[in-house]
DNA sequence: CTACTTAGAGTCAATCTGACTCTTACAGAG
DNA sequence: CTCTGTAAGAGTCAGATTGACTCTAAGTAG
């Protein structure tokens, strides 16, 4: 619209994901899309998103979009890739630089739902607009991945949480068991976590400690703009992207 | 130029690497600049790249600046990251989608060079243009993590070569020695290698077995398009950025 | 007081990794 | 033709890492 024919448009989306917990009680990864309001593809699901204004910046970009879209902050963002196939909008051309982000569960439960604004269990999704299902398997993966080889598992918690917890975020975005014994071994030798020194009371059981993250470190990758004067931070280790 | 004001414009760069023999006779690792011809920073060195073409894919619009730059064609290609800081360009608001690229040592020697096109060693670079130091040192953080993970080093050799050729690209873009030993067992382990039955002969010492890359195996990372089909790879396992 | 449940410490074997040794097979010097 | 130098390539060994597992501690619920 704003953009002249016979351009390239530029725009940004977010894919965010949450863990909420389901019918059954255990968390499950869930996402927000919007419903598209006009062509092409009206009416069906997309990633919230949108023009780059001209005095934003990428990531700025994209948690505008997030708040806007969800009423939520991030406790994580990160880009994850620009596409750009010729074929990816039906009759203009545009560029999707596309970021991901973490928001906390609890921040997740006041997110917005409506008529326009839906969450989604992330590997059951319906057909979405353009090439977003596409987007979000990517995301998917890389959210994945990610949690093995880094420490942003707890952008998905509040700010004190146990190991069970923490442990549960791998268990429900891996999809698979994680042994208790060696997921405290390997956090603790990670020494990205904190022990607060208090414990979670009222459980049927030995009361756990509570843990923080250990807020020297900073959790959320800046890409490439953070590795030039800060040490390599142990989140950031193995690096973004990849 | 073409873009109209008060809109953001959109690039592609492309940070490219090659092996190239030094003065002393060991390889290092070299990339080409062009010199700007025009204002801003006009004199100065900066990545190859330019606007996107309407009709182009992304990675053609690199693959292109880059065959333009060094008449080279590329045995890697990968998305960097979209670089898109507000002060990134004094005037104009510009989004830079950078690519990395390697390419065979023997092409390197046919690449071109020029009073306005010139290869400099990679950690010993003058002030560049725009933000591409920044672009360039998360190009060679990218390089270096990636070559410890996936398989990617024989971007830069011909069709065919010895362990220890491999090894070396090892160590000139690591900066450390890689013992042999376990350099084979690596290698070996990995299967991304094949014997081609033939041995490197006139070397004052027992001749080496030529190796060859299992062509089965994809070595250009196509970012997200390829990880939907088919099976994951060995070259991507761990994945492209991260 | 007993049963049940998870916390949290610890053990053990298989695997992986880095450092290292030893023999093989060529070129070149004498 | 023999000796020397050099890297190829096979193999060894010890320490670190990892997955599977055991055992005791400390709560709640009946």
């Amino acid at each position: 619209m704003s953009t002249a024919e016979s351009q390239v448009a530029l725009a940004v989306s977010t894919v965010i994901f949450a863990l909420r917990p389901s019918a059954t009680g255990e968390p499950e990864l869930v996402l927000p899309l919007v419903r598209r309001i006009r062509e092409p593809y009206e009416g069906q699901w997309a990633l919230p998103g949108g023009p780059l204004n001209l005095h934003e910046d990428l990531a700025e970009a994209a948690s505008r979009t997030l708040l806007e879209t969800t009423a939520l902050e991030p406790r994580y963002l990160e880009q994850l890739y620009a596409f750009g196939q010729l074929d990816r909008s039906p009759d203009d051309r545009v560029v999707s630089i596309v970021y991901w982000a973490l928001v906390a569960g609890d921040e997740a439960d006041r997110a917005i739902q409506s008529e326009n604004v839906q969450w989604f269990t992330a590997d059951n999704l319906p057909e979405l607009a353009f090439d977003h299902n596409l987007i979000v398997d990517y995301a998917l993966w890389r959210l994945r991945t990610k949690l093995e080889y880094s420490r942003i598992a707890h952008g998905f918690l509040g700010e004190t949480f146990t190991l069970a917890q923490l442990r549960e975020v791998y268990e429900v975005v891996l999809r698979k068991p994680v042994d208790p014994g060696n997921f405290r071994r390997m956090v603790e030798a990670s020494g990205t976590v904190v022990a607060t020194g208090e414990r979670l009371a009222g459980t049927p059981h030995r009361p756990p400690q509570l843990y923080r993250y250990d807020t020297s470190i900073d959790l959320t990758d800046h890409g490439p703009l953070s590795r030039l004067s800060a040490p390599r931070t142990l989140a950031s280790t193995r690096g973004e992207h990849r």
